[in-house]
DNA sequence: CAGTTTACCTACTTTTTAGTAGCTAAGCTA
DNA sequence: TAGCTTAGCTACTAAAAAGTAGGTAAACTG
């Protein structure tokens, strides 16, 4: 590392790291969260959970996660258009870990709560 | 979402969110799965076994993961100077977390190794 | 006293990621 | 025929993340 000039290949170094950049990225996490609860979700319905999301981030992201396997993109020939999203085999193998991702953040962030609340009882 | 101006706030939107918000970037989940297999790491050792890594990025990384009580930093107080990482108890709670999910890309990855192989057998 | 060591810091540039804004198809309804 | 619908696309801009290149302290060694 340190002052050396390296050009850094694309592949990962490592499977933890071929795994992180699957499911970086600031919705990719929140987008198979919800269609684990929701199992099928549209395009738009998508986007109104997300509520932060802009439609290009939102395809931009369901792009990448298709093809990466994770998720399935399930097109109607109908007008006006229909697209439903659901979790692939391998998209549903990551649940267990958003899983326990999720209830970690949910203890720190009551850890982090009742922190506050002992600092301005204090003050 | 869609065509809206919406300034989005700093705060996670929900607990998925924000745990991948302090797990996220290039290193981190590298960096964890390395304290935890040598349970303590200098810096420059840090560095040497994350290989594509910079100084000003470790540095950077560190300090974040040693603010939201991930790691723990210990400061020797030498000439030349000694700081040791280590694992924090909420960090190492993630460490199942990522077991799994390297579980999970080294599946993966000899998957798409045979699906490799195939296509050149067929070509 | 020059060179080595380690763990950084800082200013700056480049790259990557995300957001904004406007546009399209094509069938249905009024 | 104008307007509504959905699921996008594209060009452009802004912001965030990462990389480059230099520098520092302070003790030890020859």
């Amino acid at each position: 590392m340190a002052k050396m000039t390296r050009k850094c290949s694309d592949s990962p170094t490592c499977s933890v790291d071929y795994a992180f950049r699957r499911i970086g990225g600031k919705y990719k996490g929140r987008i198979l969260w919800s269609l684990n609860e929701h199992k099928i979700i549209r395009f738009g319905e998508l986007g109104r959970i997300l509520a932060d999301v802009t439609t290009k981030m939102l395809t931009q992201t369901l792009r990448e996660l298709e093809k990466d396997d994770l998720i399935i993109r399930k097109v109607y020939h109908q007008v006006p258009p229909m697209v439903e999203y659901s979790l692939s085999e391998t998209g549903f193998e990551l649940i267990p870990f958003i899983t326990y991702l999720k209830e970690w953040g949910d203890k720190k962030i009551e850890k982090e709560k009742n922190k506050n609340t002992e600092t301005s009882l204090l003050a």
